[in-house]
DNA sequence: TACATGACTTTTA
DNA sequence: GTAAAAGCCATGT
């Protein structure tokens, strides 16, 4: 667990309205190419804990991912990303050039904005 | 110990 | 733009 406390520190940190990709905490969490372990996190730490924004991580189509086990849940988790302000196109992806974070990008302009 | 699986990414064609 | 393959690590049997 105290490996992925890196990993679920970063989702957590996700603003509200914003996603990331795996590649993206990933990269933050120290883990750059090691998405799987972050996916993989959230697999166990979801099973236990509920208090991270875990609907804010997307895989780099800019889609929902969501276990192929555990699939149904995935409809929940886009209307919490819509309650946030994120919107989704016909496919029913999300416009990663609008809504993805990008952390450096806050830090430079002021996260208030 | 080894094999197989999994919320993925990236490169090459 | 889509498709296939390689890479990466942890967990379970």
């Amino acid at each position: 667990m105290s490996k992925y406390d890196l990993t679920y520190k970063t989702v957590r940190q996700i603003p509200c309205g914003k996603v990331a990709t795996y590649g993206q905490i990933a990269d933050l969490a120290g883990l750059y190419g090691k998405a799987r372990l972050v996916g993989y996190a959230m697999f166990l730490f979801d099973t236990a804990s509920n208090d991270i924004p875990w609907h804010r991580v997307i895989n780099a189509k800019g889609e929902i991912s969501y276990s192929n086990l555990r699939e149904g849940g995935d409809r929940k988790q886009k209307h919490l990303l819509e309650q946030e302000g994120i919107e989704f196109n016909s496919k029913g992806k999300i416009n990663l050039s609008q809504f993805q974070w990008q952390p450096k990008f806050d830090e430079e302009l002021g996260v208030g904005e």
